[in-house]
RNA sequence: GUCCCCUUCGUCUAGUGGUCAGGACUCGGGAUUUUCGAUCCCGCAACAGGGGUUCGACUCCCCUAGGGGACGCCA
């Protein structure tokens, strides 16, 4: 059978790093086994409802290039997607369950719950249940009469369904990542089901829409794992078929602390050890979706014994991954290696593909693109050397205005009492050259230097500096070709005038 | 407090009884006499602790410590 499985996120604001992790996890486990991938929004909780929390999302996945095969969007056979509109399911099955014994109504009010809590609370036991141990005192219909029941049912009295947990049983079951984890009943509580608004909660939605929408495999964060025994219990009262579990591990910060979107204020000045939790702000600043697609799949994967590889696509991702080869223990976001993976895939990105980002990266910061040739060859030679996309602006500018400044300490460093000599002489050779190419501008470079008793160096680092205001750049010769002979001896000249003032 | 989960270099990890404990990021060094946050090479750096089992444990078992999660009419 064909997998099914399900990113079922509740729209209560942005879009956690963890939970596109689990998204893709789950994502990659469909597509490794030819399965289906479906969007399930889970909003049953109408006091966290935020408004654009769904749009976030969907923008979220489809940035990362995680289209469901069925959703909110795609529709699909086992529909509605969100939660909020299937409430007369839920209810249908939570009155089943009811009727079966396996549920109950309880009338307890909040005061009510405070009040049991109150009283039975001890260093012992700071969060007592509402179990086994206490139903039996509480307003329920386990201790009310049938008519008591019917009655308040009829007046419309707040209540809620709960599951009722038996006692003296253990549940036991394999998570595919974990391997076997057992529970006692006895630290179970009567879960509500269904809320006084008429809503149900995570624990009976989400196993009755996984059975419904025929999931197979549940892949969803560990702090779930505590609950999957609720769960079960639900499914074997409901008489059905529970699907595989297997709970990933958590994604902490570099200090080991939960990630919180209250410790940033910005992804350019993080609070020590912090990291930001929101996929926004990393879309925002420009990284590169296969780089945060790489690394969050690294944070808690790997591809195993063998295979060292470390830079994947998402389709190097959907051949490879298993859940086999998913670790047990959290993982630590490392805003490092997100930065080299990123510099690794704009790198890996063919130029003509980079060609209209880039464009659109040069127009932005002001920069007039003329012809898209032009920019493809400066492209090639700049992007082995970017960290981010940005940097084609920052580092790049030079190829489409002349330098206004030159870097001071290039200048000190490189800068001779000959170079104004040598470079003016350097002019006069490479304009006789036809085609301007990077080899030919070479051999008349070192064939000046020979001729001039100098080292190369005097007369390439100077040149750099005049043509770029830097002391960095790709090699020398290609950028001069790509810069074209006008160009070249225009800035030569230009700084050959202005840096002996400079340098004093 | 109870229950559950986790524990290999600073970080992400490979490793399933016998390895000089491997790779990657970061960092340090060298090379490239054309720079560099590019490239190549080299290096620093780890099995949480204690008991067992075994001829032999990073690998299996137990305990301790540490970290995390759950304990809601939130997901």
């Amino acid at each position: 059978m064909k997998p099914r499985t399900r990113f079922a996120p509740s729209p209560t604001g942005f879009v956690h790093v963890g939970g596109l992790r689990t998204a893709l996890y789950n994502y990659l486990f469909a597509k490794n086994n030819g399965g289906t991938f479906i969007l399930r929004i889970e909003d049953t909780d109408r006091s966290r409802y935020v408004e654009g929390a769904v749009e976030n999302l969907l923008e979220a996945l489809e940035w990362a290039g995680l289209i469901p095969d069925e959703g909110p969007v795609q529709g699909g056979d086992y529909g509605p997607y969100y939660q909020s509109e299937r409430t007369d399911i839920y209810l249908n099955y939570a009155r089943q369950l009811v009727e079966n014994g396996h549920a109950y109504y309880a009338f307890d009010t909040p005061e009510d719950l405070e009040a049991m809590r109150q009283h039975l609370r001890s260093k012992q036991n700071p969060n007592p249940k509402y179990d086994a141990s206490v139903r039996g005192e509480m307003k329920n219909s386990l201790t009310m009469t049938d008519v008591q029941v019917k009655n308040e049912l009829e007046k419309g009295t707040p209540r809620v369904i709960r599951l009722k947990v038996p006692e003296d049983r253990t549940f036991e079951f394999d998570d595919i990542i974990r391997g076997t984890v057992a529970r006692a009943s006895s630290e179970i509580d009567d879960q509500v089901l269904v809320k006084s608004d008429g809503y149900p909660t995570y624990h009976l939605a989400n196993v009755v829409d996984d059975h419904l929408m025929q999931i197979t495999h549940v892949i969803r964060g560990e702090e779930w794992l505590s609950s999957v025994p609720k769960h079960l219990l639900l499914y074997e009262s409901l008489g059905w078929q529970p699907p595989v579990m297997a709970h990933l591990p958590l994604i902490f910060n570099p200090d080991g602390s939960k990630m919180s979107k209250r410790d940033i204020q910005s992804l350019d000045d993080l609070p020590q050890g912090k990291v930001d939790p929101d996929v926004a702000s990393y879309i925002k600043k420009g990284y590169e979706k296969q780089a945060i697609i790489n690394c969050i799949a690294l944070l808690g994967w790997n591809p195993g014994e063998g295979d060292e590889r470390q830079v994947f696509s998402l389709n190097d991702l959907v051949a490879e991954f298993s859940l086999q080869r998913v670790n047990k223990a959290a993982a630590i976001f490392d805003l490092q290696k997100l930065d080299w993976l990123n510099a690794e895939h704009i790198k890996a990105r063919p130029t003509v593909e980079l060609l209209p980002d880039v464009r659109t990266i040069l127009q932005q910061a002001g920069i007039q693109v003329n012809s898209d040739d032009y920019l493809l060859r400066v492209i090639d030679l700049l992007k082995i050397r970017m960290h981010f996309m940005a940097d084609f602006a920052d580092k790049g500018a030079y190829f489409f205005r002349d330098p206004v400044e030159y870097d001071p300490d290039v200048l000190k460093k490189r800068w001779k009492d000959d170079s104004v000599k040598l470079l003016l002489e350097f002019c006069k050779e490479i304009v006789k050259l036809s085609p301007f190419t990077a080899s030919a501008i070479e051999s008349a470079l070192r064939e000046l230097a020979e001729c001039e008793q100098v080292g190369g160096g005097r007369i390439i680092h100077p040149v750099r500096l005049a043509v770029s205001g830097t002391g960095v750049g790709p090699g020398l010769f290609e950028m001069l070709e790509v810069l074209g002979a006008d160009t070249v001896v225009r800035r030569i000249k230009t700084a050959c005038e202005k840096i002996p003032a400079l340098k004093q």
